[in-house]
DNA sequence: ATAATATATGCGGAAATGCGCATATATTAA
DNA sequence: TTAATATATGCGCATTTCCGCATATATTAT
């Protein structure tokens, strides 16, 4: 029960209803969700850091970024909450402009760009 | 994407949980869900409220007791959500100490008993 | 080494949430 | 009518949540 309750708890917050919306489509980095979502960076990694504890994220260092993408096993077990996700909210005018922004996101200082 | 995050609000908080899943199996009065909960009245009567108002359930006035239910429109709207809940809670040790004290719960001041 | 970039986190304050107490309201019984 | 019962709600307080600021950490570039 309390896995589920926490779950829940992860996904009661706008923010990371949105955040989980972009991941469900793949990986990400902090600063494309940043941008796409136009929140600062603190908010990004904080409400990141809530849905990986919440065991709905993975995180993995790639170079100067961490990118998040879905937890395959949670995202299993939960699969249907994840399709509500997507059903519900794919349509939603503030989930098309996530993805519009989303699509001119950049990675920042990409001067190197090893291992993006 | 609004009314998703109300109901996603409205379930992320263990008492609700609770109650939800016990009327998963049918309608209920709020002194029953006390009994079964163990919780006081107030606290009884306030959630139910948060879930009505998330739509996910309705209330019935049937003689002194407000009989609550699911709003089967939004349950429908949200069978996965139920189903997650079912499947995940059913087995879980508070909920069948939930369902053993509803068994024994009694509509309380039944003299007169009409209506119910 | 230092500088620049990307992300995480301690701290503090504002807002939201949860709940008990007392009380209000609704219904029924006498 | 008054009394008893069932539920809802205003108020206040404790706890939690959210987030910005500043700063710490990690990585890469020079």
């Amino acid at each position: 029960m309390w896995e589920l309750l926490k779950v829940f708890k992860a996904l009661s917050d706008e923010t990371r209803m949105r955040m989980l919306h972009l991941l469900l489509d793949g990986e990400l980095c902090v600063c494309e969700i940043m941008q796409a979502l136009e929140i600062s960076q603190t908010r990004a990694s904080r409400n990141l850091g809530i849905l990986r504890d919440a065991g709905l994220l993975r995180d993995r260092r790639g170079g100067k970024w961490v990118h998040y993408s879905l937890n395959q096993e949670v995202a299993t077990r939960y699969s249907e909450l994840l399709e509500l996700l997507r059903n519900q909210l794919t349509e939603d005018q503030t989930m098309v402009e996530d993805r519009a922004r989303l699509e001119k996101a950049v990675k920042i200082g990409r001067q190197g760009d090893r291992d993006c």
